[in-house]
DNA sequence: AGCACGCCGACT
DNA sequence: GTCGGCGTGCTC
């Protein structure tokens, strides 16, 4: 046969757009645009009748697509690629494996590249010095705010950027913009600059000799994708290995990216990564504006920032050189992205590490199953750290037998007095419960009617402030006098959230002063760290929370832990839910006598011989983990069995279910084989209602990574497009955390 | 997701 | 008569 000869001239563009299609589209490269138009950088195209800005994934010289149908790139944005070659590896695995559209993770994971406009420039403002001084500011005597302003400004030598103004005033831009316009001042772009270095740099501690072997052999292993989990309790000093680690890859001039679960990124964790490390870091999470997150993100893609810091999403930020990941208490659940593309960022910083071929780090006083078990099949190197450094022990955990107990309001008279005594002795308390609100249920005494939710199958909680609220849909109405069923007035208010627990200790400890942690009562970050000081410097003698109270807080001087309501966990209706319990109290216990002095820990129960607790009173994570994971295993669970869940909901009650039979009806006939992948049938859901939506799910269970995601992704396409699924609203969760 | 086309009801 | 509701179809 006669070989056809073609010239390889590479004019076609596979580009990725921000649209929620499982496909990247073709368009020709005009030929001005050829040595533009290369994988990573972005374009706009014409995309139906409308404009977008797209990323190329590829190139090649011939499409499937008729030539005709075939739009030309209109313009090309980047001179050099905005994603380098193993961040877009990364993102193409992540659009595989959790069976999402290629165009939607690159808009997750760099929000700002299908922003046209985002260029690294910075405002300076600089009075214009052709004026007067004296002069200018005495015309501005009508106008206080800019007076004021342009006074701050001359007092500096040079221009000020906007974050130094800011500074100034939070109103500054109304202000500034008037002195624009007036002439007055002038308004300079400059490339953004980091300023890398952090002044005030603190000695690194000396290590103990458990540390000190940990840190050599994590030390030999720094120039190769390796991943190591190390599990050290509370207080243990894993900060201590992470801060010598990421300055020894800081000295080979490579970068370290920090990850650590929401609600533990403070201001007092970054500073001290920074104090230790001498570098600025390059802080990145979901509420910064979007200007800071740019700065960041450029500073950390540059190369500039040498130390990122940052949640779930941060670990996709783009790097120079990254040397090192570490990713801080690893087993907990904010890692999980639990909308849209749901990823879990443990998982894909993993990944991210063997792309990039650089060791990772995972830390955690209770590491996750699936962590675990990947330490049994040798894929992770399991590091201990089991004692506390110094002189401090591991705290003691008593269980209060709630039905052999005197107790009232929830609260039994053993934990109370502990509380009364620890008050005396002027140390602090901390108590748990897994409830937000003052009562969870309201019922009516004649009808034994509950009140709950119009939009969900859910009870409404009663709150201090007179409403009731639905934890799940944020539905909120005026609490009222009569039963909505019976008109009867005998509404009572069952039950202990954090209100009512902390009202109570008021009531029974009017002496004390109590603050209360919990979403309700910390809705901005700046209100979280101001409790959180308060509680550090002595202001708080008891902290009533939610498990907000268990995520890596260091409240070094609190003495008594009092857990309650802890029996939820024991039957959870997840597979998940008795680990996460475990986790949960031993996180909390952990917070119990981090100093000098020893901590006390008591849980309240209703079932106090339950095997877990034992457990648990022994501090014996590992022991737990291990007959966990056998259940696991015996059960077909994670991490022996790998599954998907498949949600769809709609307005009305039957088109889920119906979907969902559809669907498994296609995977039948897809499968024939049915010994690798197992489809479970569509339920509703545990809670059928929520948010006014009919929600119905179905369970796929596989033995084999592989086999699930071709199965995934042959299946999807078959249903995707057809009209029936448009009735209903269906998302696919690879790896669910949550069955519900 | 957007955006258009298209076919039915209730308005100046 | 037409303004606008959302069902359906398509995007290289």
């Amino acid at each position: 046969m006669v070989p056809i000869h073609t010239t390889v001239d590479d004019s076609i563009a596979e580009i990725a757009l921000p649209v929620p299609l499982r496909k990247v589209f073709d368009y020709r490269i005009p030929p001005e645009f050829r040595s533009f138009a290369v994988p990573g950088t972005r374009v706009t195209v014409r995309f139906g009748r409308q404009r977008k800005t797209g990323l190329v994934v590829k190139l090649k010289s011939f499409s499937a697509v008729n030539p005709e149908n075939l739009k030309s790139i209109e313009a090309c944005i980047d001179h050099k690629p905005v994603v380098r070659e193993r961040l877009f590896k990364l993102l193409m695995w992540l659009a595989d494996y959790y069976q999402a559209p290629l165009g939607e993770v690159i808009k997750l994971a760099l929000p700002e590249v299908y922003n046209p406009k985002t260029v690294d420039q910075v405002l300076h403002y600089e009075f214009d010095n052709k004026l007067d001084s004296a002069e200018t500011i005495h015309g501005l005597k009508n106008a206080p705010k800019q007076k004021q302003l342009l006074e701050f400004l001359l007092s500096n030598s040079g221009p000020l950027d906007e974050e130094q103004l800011k500074s100034f005033d939070l109103s500054w831009r109304r202000a500034i913009n008037q002195l624009v316009l007036k002439g007055i001042v002038k308004v300079q772009q400059t490339p953004s600059s980091w300023s890398q270095f952090h002044q005030d740099i603190e000695p690194s501690l000396a290590l103990s000799t458990n540390q000190q072997a940990i840190y050599e052999e994590m030390l030999e292993r720094i120039d190769s994708f390796d991943v190591s989990l190390l599990k050290g309790v509370t207080g243990s000093g894993k900060t201590e290995i992470y801060l010598q680690l990421a300055a020894d890859v800081l000295n080979r001039d490579k970068q370290v990216l920090v990850l650590v679960p929401e609600i533990a990124l403070t201001p007092q964790l970054i500073s001290r990564f920074e104090r230790r490390l001498g570098y600025k870091a390059a802080v990145l999470h979901s509420s910064l504006t979007i200007k800071s997150r740019r700065r960041a993100w450029q500073a950390a893609a540059t190369g500039q920032a040498k130390v990122i810091i940052g949640t779930r999403s941060a670990v996709f930020s783009a790097t120079e050189n990254l040397g090192l990941i570490i990713l801080d208490e690893e087993h907990d659940m904010s890692y999980k992205q639990q909308e849209g593309v749901r990823y879990h960022a443990r998982d894909v910083a993993v990944m991210r590490a063997k792309f990039e071929q650089i060791p990772i780090l995972l830390g955690s006083a209770t590491p996750s199953l699936e962590s675990l078990a990947n330490v049994m099949r040798d894929r992770y190197k399991l590091f201990e750290l089991n004692e506390r450094i110094g002189n401090a022990e591991l705290p003691h955990i008593h269980l209060l037998a709630m039905d052999q107990l005197p107790h009232r309001q929830g609260l039994s008279t053993t934990l109370v007095n502990a509380i009364e005594k620890n008050l005396a002795q002027k140390q602090q308390s901390l108590i748990f419960i897994n409830r937000r609100g003052y009562a969870p249920v309201v019922l009516c005494k004649s009808c034994g009617e509950t009140v709950s939710c119009k939009r969900c199958h859910a009870k409404l909680t009663y709150h201090e402030d007179q409403l009731l609220r639905c934890h799940h849909c944020g539905f909120e109405q005026q609490d009222k006098n009569e039963c909505g069923h019976c008109g009867s007035d005998s509404l009572i208010r069952l039950g202990q959230g954090t209100q009512r627990i902390e009202a109570t200790l008021k009531k029974l400890l009017p002496q004390a002063r109590i603050a209360r942690l919990d979403r309700d009562k910390v809705r901005k970050k700046e209100q979280l760290e101001a409790v959180l000081t308060d509680v550090s410097n002595k202001n708080i003698d008891i902290l009533v929370g939610t498990q907000m109270l268990s995520k890596g807080h260091d409240f070094s001087a609190v003495t008594l832990v009092g857990v309650i309501n802890a029996d939820q966990g024991l039957f959870g209706l997840d597979f998940h839910s008795t680990e996460t319990m475990v986790q949960q109290l031993i996180q909390v216990s952990g917070r119990a006598g981090r100093g000098e002095k020893p901590g006390k820990v008591l849980i309240q129960t209703d079932f106090p011989a339950h095997p877990l607790y034992t457990y648990v009173r022994q501090h014996a994570y590992i022991e737990f983990a291990t007959q966990e994971l056998q259940l696991r295993q015996q059960s077909g669970f994670p991490p022996y069995r790998y599954l998907a869940l498949l949600r769809a909901s709609a307005m009305d009650q039957q088109s889920p279910l119906k979907f969902l039979s559809w669907i498994k009806f296609i995977a039948d006939e897809l499968l024939d084989d049915h010994t690798k992948i197992v489809i479970h049938d569509p339920v509703f859901s545990p809670m059928a209602k929520r948010g006014g939506r009919y929600r119905a799910q179905m369970l796929i269970t596989s033995s084999s990574r592989i086999a699930r995601g071709k199965f995934l992704s042959q299946w999807i396409e078959r249903f995707e497009n057809d009209k029936r699924t448009r009735r209903v609203r269906w998302s696919i969760d690879v790896d669910p955390l949550d069955l519900y």
